[in-house]
Order: structure tokens, then sequence, then C-alpha cells
DNA sequence: TTAAATTTTTAGGGTAATCTAAAAATATTT
DNA sequence: AAATATTTTTAGATTACCCTAAAAATTTAA
């Protein structure tokens, strides 16, 4: 049994290696979580000996096959939760990550269950991330980021790469929301910003370093 | 801010002070909380810098105005959330009070708002006792135990004095549940044990130790 | 009303998670 | 490849919560 805090260096360390598969340096832990790397070089100790993570001084750290799972559990704890807070309390998209992030540490099994099932089994959550099942699997996402595309393509924005409270109320200024139709009109030469059409039928300009943080499904 | 200790603190100290009205020990505190005596004069310190109780030493404990607000704001939301958990979630009475008892911590005024309006503003949770309104208002109920009652009344549970889930599953056997209709058929001179005639047509003996925990408004 | 029993507090420690400062290992640059 | 810079770890403290053992206050009983 992991504590809350444990659980939360686990997420950190999972979304670092992308997905389990890269080792994680212990500075790039110590800035997600705000902590100082001392406090990293503690935890992962523990983390080791616990079995979730393999570690060797100085060499960053890997999940084991038993911490990605219980990671992933997490995650899919946390996704179901926005999911409710969207769907039937009404949040707003921008709303829910923190609420997300305090729900995600309930321990209750059956809780879980009830939920998924209360909620029609959901495969995406409200950002269009894929909600894993109880073993671990998700439903991939065939997504590039936008700033990988040519003029004239058209996608669907279906997830991002940053969920801070400024970028996200940037995009809802600029009226971009998961789901909406994009079409690419034009990528500027000189800084490679590029020209949208968006289904509400207006043109907005996003520059290269938003568009690299909007990912989409190209149709 | 309280943490979640201190919060359990304060819940314990409201519960034992029925509502704030009397002066709680440091030993029934402990016994509560499976803490010791020592642990509890610690926390009382703590509790009463934050002005949430006012505690002379050997002298128990008083709830301030501020403390009786904060603890009914936790029982606030304790009770919506096992509203939620048994009328969406299909959980059974006996079920929820440990998750419950999780999700009563979690800090957000628009998630319990948007789950107050999503269950249709409930008065009253599945054990029928009282929800307390945003600033602290409780519908009252004009309820006595069951072991107070002479033969031929016809009463309405609405209550339990005790909620351990060998007591809940106890009455589950016998059929007795929140808004089951009893009659009492008769009281035994020999050890106060009631007979009871059930709305399921059912007859069932409890004992006088059980009434005493059982709440009935009569008709 | 004094002695005994009980309750409550203080004193001194332990663990989890954090920190700062300094030391050790690794990586980069010249 | 030696010097410098960066990263990571260790050492030693701090805070929150909990413990045991002993002391102090209060209550009960003889």
């Amino acid at each position: 049994m992991l504590s809350f805090t444990e659980e939360n260096y686990l997420k950190a360390i999972y979304h670092l290696s992308n997905n389990g598969s890269n080792a994680v340096s212990t500075n790039a832990i110590s800035d997600i979580l705000s902590t100082k790397p001392a406090s990293v070089s503690d935890m992962l100790k523990k983390l080791s000996q616990k079995k979730v993570i393999s570690y060797i001084k100085y060499q960053g750290v890997n999940m084991t096959e038993e911490g990605r799972l219980l990671a992933l559990r997490i995650i899919r704890k946390h996704r179901l939760w926005e999911v409710f807070l969207v769907k039937h309390l009404g949040f707003n998209w921008d709303q829910v990550h923190d609420v997300a992030e305090e729900l995600e540490h309930i321990n209750s099994s059956l809780l879980i269950k009830r939920l998924d099932e209360f909620l029609g089994f959901p495969k995406f959550d409200p950002h269009g991330d894929p909600i894993p099942s109880e073993d671990g699997e998700m439903s991939p996402l065939f997504t590039v980021s936008l700033d990988t595309l040519d003029a004239g393509v058209v996608a669907v924005v279906t997830s991002l790469n940053e969920t801070s409270g400024e970028f996200l109320r940037h995009l809802d200024k600029l009226g971009i929301n998961l789901g909406v139709k994009v079409k690419i009109m034009d990528v500027s030469t000189f800084d490679k910003s590029i020209e949208l059409h968006l289904s509400s039928d207006k043109n907005v300009m996003i520059s290269n370093e938003v568009a690299k943080n909007i990912n989409v499904s190209a149709e």
C-alpha cells in the first residue's frame, strides 16, 4: 500500500518516463513535484524498496511492471473522476484537474468499479486522454501535434500537452476546444505561426509554441 | 485550513459533544479515534491555537462557533457523498461509511455545491441523518430510541446510534432498514428484549441493546 | 478528609516527508 | 585528459502525528 505522497511520485515518474519506457532523472521529478532533488533521492530509495521502481544511484529511475500498473490505476481513477465532474457536475474542462488530483487517491475498488459503470465505461477523459482499464490497457490515440501539419490539412483537436490554467484559458479565448475541427490555412515561413480556420467559421492565429501543445487526429 | 487529521479530531469532538453543547473528555476522544490520550492532549493544544476549540487543561474541550461550523461542513460533505453512493452508485447503506470517510476530506466548495445540486438538495442521508446546509443549519429529527416505547406503538426507523458493520449486518439479517415501519408487539419483563412486527409481515425479536441503537419517529 | 484510583498532561522518542548545505559522482568543455 | 559545471546523494534539521513511561491533577471511595 502506497501513501498519498508515494502515489504522487509514482504518477510523476510514469508521466516523465512516457508510459514507463524511458529512465527518469532526479531533477526532472523534483521539477514536476516542486520538491528539492534531495527529497526525491530519499523517496526513490523508499519506492525502490517497495519494488515499484528500479533504481541505481546516479543512474536514474525505471518503473517496474508492478509500478507501471499502480500508476495506471491512479491515472484511471483520475480520468474517471474527470469524466464525472464534467459530464454530471457541469465542471468546465479547465476546472477539473485539481479536484481530480485529490479524488484519485480515494481507495475503494468497489467505488471505481461502480463509478465506471455509472459513467458508461468511458474510454477517454474530457481532455481526450485514454482511460486505462483495471489491468492497465488503454485505447491508443493516433495523434500528431498541430505544428507538424501542412496548410490545407483538416484535423480534430483530441488532447493537449499543457494543462496549465493559463494555457487552457488562452485556448478558450481563441475558441479552441477538444473536439473542435480545424483547417490549417497557412503556416508562416517567418515564425512558423499557424492560421487556423475553426468549425465556428472564425479564423485565428496561433504561435508555433501553442501548436506544439495541441494534439489532433488528422482526417 | 485544517489537515486531514485535524478534521477528524474536530468531527469526533463534535459528535461526542452532541452538536457542540457538552464538554468532551480526552479519553473519550482517544477511544473514538483509537489513539492514545497523550496524542489527544497534543492535538487539543493545536486545535485550541487554531481557535476551533476552547480548551482548559484538565477541564475538557468545548467547541467554538467556528469549530462547530467547520465540523458541520465536514459532516455535510460526508452525508452528501453517502447519498451519492447509495442513490447513484448502488452502494448498500452498510457499505458507504468508510468511503464517505475519505471523500469528506476533499476540498472544493464548487464540488460540494454541484454535488448538492446534482443530488437534488437532499435533506437527509441514507441512514436518516440530516444533512447540514452550508451555514450549518439542519432539519431537526424528532425521534426516540426504540427501547423507550411501549407495546402497541407503531413507529418508523429513521436513524441509528451505531454504525459498525457488524451492527448494520445484524439489522439487515433481521430485515430492519431505514424507513421500515415497526409495531411493538411485546416488551419482555425479563430482559427488556422487544418483539417487533415489521412491515414485511415478519415478527422478530431484538435485544434491549439493539433497541437502544435504533431511533424511530413515532406516529 | 485522607488515601486510592482514574484521568490527563508532560517528557522524551520514533517515522514520514520535507528542507539546506556540503560532498560525491557524472557530464561537459576547453 | 584535466578543469569546470552539473547532477545527485548524504548529513543533519524541522514539522506533523503518533507512541510509551512517568508525573501531575482530579475524582472517587474508605
